[in-house]
DNA sequence: AGGTTGTTTAGAATTATTCTAAATCTTGAC
DNA sequence: GTCAAGATTTAGAATAATTCTAAACAACCT
């Protein structure tokens, strides 16, 4: 993993979110910090919690403000595997995640090279995929 | 696609759901014949709405409960693509999902056949997939 | 400075889903 | 067949997830 000085992560947001029409705000920023420093896939509301922890004024409606942001300018990613509610990946590497039905963790796994063979019908222009497998972790094979 | 006389029909309905414990009454089979009559990816609430049209008095959370239990006994998939609503699918052939941006609209796309050899960590076990492709329809392509 | 636009805020509103307790139905034991 | 046990459905309340609203604030351009 290249490590990223503050100052060019900082450089980074605000070109990404700058090519995306958006500024890079104090409150975008946490929240981003948020999802880099504990990546296991929180929910809105976890980021909210979170993000309170340093910045107590933040509020609800800002958080999905910033994680839209986050999203719209490709450094997050949602990840939906099941009902209930979404989740946030800021790893932006290629990757399918591995979601475990026993005790609902998430794992980010890597993907063949070739996945992109899908044929889609004509007409039709992906964008990008999501790939999620669903089974049992290794903890929770042990455990049973 | 093999066509299946009704009464096949329920005949697999009803070995499918007692595999896994559960009955055949006549709301799943409502439900489920919803599910059949237009695979368009209803949201609970569409279905809901739609099979209230055969069966007025059906409520809200017995649509959630048949849901549930096609979806365990494996008669239905659930669907998540985005933010929102889950929504629910009756094709069990191995497909995959794209996902129009524009419009919303999730149409059914066939995979290649060598698509498992995604590696998933050693003591995982994986149990099924789903993959989401994310662009424009043909439809939006056009519009545009 | 002044106007415009983008962003945040608190809280209300809406949407999606689950829970609860009572009523109803099925099934198996007698 | 009748009855108890367990499964299922129902209406509505409760909870969870997300979006909306209007006002305040901030940054940017001139």
């Amino acid at each position: 993993m290249k490590a990223r000085s503050h100052q060019q992560d900082e450089q980074h947001l605000t070109e990404q979110l700058g090519a995306t029409g958006l500024r890079l705000t104090p409150q975008r920023q946490q929240v981003y910090d948020v999802l880099l420093h504990k990546r296991d896939h929180p929910t809105a509301e976890e980021v909210f919690i979170r993000a309170k922890k340093a910045m107590p004024e933040i509020s609800h409606a800002t958080v999905y403000n910033c994680l839209d942001a986050l999203v719209k300018s490709g450094l997050a990613r949602q990840v939906n595997v099941e009902r209930g509610a979404t989740r946030f990946c800021p790893n932006m590497v290629e990757h399918g995640h591995f979601h475990c039905s026993a005790c609902g963790t998430i794992y980010d796994v890597g993907l063949p090279h070739e996945l992109p063979c899908v044929a889609v019908p004509r007409g039709f222009k992906p964008e990008g995929y999501d790939l999620t497998i669903h089974g049992i972790c290794a903890d929770c094979t042990k455990k049973k």
